[in-house]
RNA sequence: GGAGAGUUGGCAGAGUGGUCGAAUGCGGCAGUCUUGAAAACUGUUGACUGUCACAGGUCCGGGGGUUCGAAUCCCUCACUCUCCGCCA
């Protein structure tokens, strides 16, 4: 959510800001101005009126204590009239309020000024690519058809407990989930992150505080029973750690890192795309959380990009790093970094991880605050990246590396599956 | 699922319908003392909104009601805890 003060003082480079973004409603800006402005002076109306209240019922006190009554009486009657005013001056401000946040949640985050203009993922910036792509043979096979071969995945069976889109591993693939979490669990941790085992579901509350609802409503899966949503990613309940808190600045920076499996329904994709691993209604992934000071996120986020970079050197995939364009921009990102690993196999590239500066976007939902050194409240600034998502980087990993012994496992990750083929 | 108790400031914990944004203790901050620290003593210490700054307003789990006036009375919802039942 942007803060409304920023917005009354920066019109028009909020508007700048929004078009760049390829955000089609900017008339939302001007409304929100109004409305924002027309609560303000309900609100001084009304506090005004409430003032004079005060003060009577105030006097009335005084004046029972003392035991003159009649007096007392004389002003309950003068003030009798307050109370129907400031009713009715509070229905207002309170239906214009709700009018007020209703709109200005649906603007996104402004972008930030190294975003390139652009409204589709073709315009994404590519900041670098490494790594060589392999050349298979041209038999090579898609992921799918060796996950069968080798008996790693049936997607089939999933679909028979659950449904499409939520793969049973088997094998030697369940071992390699395993092995690729607890990889990725402790290189977070190598490099400071605190390893955290977070609640699947969350409260509505909390959705809605990391920008989840109501944007994305359609796209989490609800328990109606309770209430409750299924996380579709570890950046909900992580980042929500710090609703409502004020923090000392001496805990920062905050760093936190989950393994969780994410639900998302994503409707409406069909498809070659997203054949077997690469969309799914259930996945696994270790997510990455920071929470700084606004001087440092950026900072923190190259710090974020390069921590997954190492990831996938270490895991010998060829990738790319991609600097999001306006418009291919999630909603709360002020500055968001795609890492694409190639998959050869399906001569494509594929996003296995996205890293994302909120700025105070998230924080003035969650009041995540802290006191500076001058003693001023400022809102801290979240980012959060994943670090990273399996199904993709299985996706590649077995593609890349087939080869006529087998699928090669990287050399990272033969401690971790505890083989060098699978075969 | 059944029965009961509770929800107050960073924490613990008082609170009679008016003088309660709220006692007290702990913690935090500043000072005195000290070479320094501890102890002791003194002072100070919530958030939001609003203003150039004051003033003003809101907040005692959320929402609604009664009243001139609600932390306090009523309704309602949520959550927490205890006991019983069930259970990994």
């Amino acid at each position: 959510m942007l803060q409304i003060s920023y917005i009354r003082e920066n019109r028009d480079e909020v508007v700048a800001g929004l078009q760049k973004k390829n955000f089609k409603e900017l008339h939302l800006v001007d409304e929100v101005i109004a409305l924002d402005e027309s609560r303000r002076s309900l609100q001084s109306n009304s506090e005004s009126i409430a003032a004079e209240a005060n003060s009577s019922a105030k006097q009335i006190g005084e004046l029972m204590r003392q035991g003159k009554k009649e007096e007392a009486e004389a002003i309950k009657i003068a003030t009798s009239g307050h109370k129907a005013k400031l009713k009715e001056l509070n229905d207002a401000l309170v239906q214009t309020d709700t009018d007020f946040h209703n709109k200005l949640v649906q603007l996104p985050n402004l972008p930030h000024y190294s975003v390139p203009a652009g409204v589709s993922a073709d315009d994404n910036e590519v900041v670098l690519e490494h790594g060589a792509i392999p050349n298979l043979d041209t038999d090579a096979l898609p992921h799918w058809e060796l996950a069968a071969k080798y008996k790693l995945i049936d997607f089939e069976l999933g679909t028979k407990i659950a449904g499409a889109g939520f793969p049973v591993y088997t094998g030697k693939g369940a071992r390699l989930q395993r092995g690729l979490i607890n990889f990725f669990l402790d290189e977070a941790v190598k490099m400071g992150y605190s390893e955290t085992q977070v609640p699947h579901a969350v409260n509505e509350s909390s959705a809605y505080a990391t920008g989840q609802l109501p944007d994305k409503e359609g796209q989490m899966y609800h328990v109606t029973e309770d209430d409750l949503y299924l996380i579709p990613t570890a950046e909900v309940p992580l980042t929500n750690l710090y609703r409502d808190e004020i923090v000392k600045e001496e805990q920062f920076p905050i760093m936190h890192c989950a393994y969780t499996p994410c639900f998302r329904r994503e409707a409406g994709s069909y498809g070659a795309h997203v054949r077997g691993l690469n969309r799914l209604h259930q996945f696994d992934k270790v997510e990455t959380v920071q929470i700084v000071q606004p001087e440092k996120s950026y900072e923190a986020l190259e710090a974020m990009s390069s921590y997954v970079q190492s990831l996938l050197q270490k895991l010998e995939l060829p990738y790319r790093v991609l600097r999001l364009c306006g418009g291919d921009m999630s909603f709360g990102s002020a500055l968001t970094y795609d890492m694409e690993t190639y998959s050869a196999a399906q001569e494509r590239w594929l996003e296995v991880s996205s890293v994302s500066n909120f700025e105070t976007f998230q924080s003035n939902r969650l009041k995540v605050r802290y006191r500076n050194s001058d003693g001023k409240m400022i809102l801290a600034h979240t980012l959060n990246g994943s670090a990273l998502a399996l199904p993709r980087i299985v996706a590649t990993l077995l593609e890349n590396n087939q080869t006529p012994q087998g699928i090669k496992i990287p050399e990272v990750l033969r401690p971790y599956v505890g083989f060098d083929y699978i075969d």
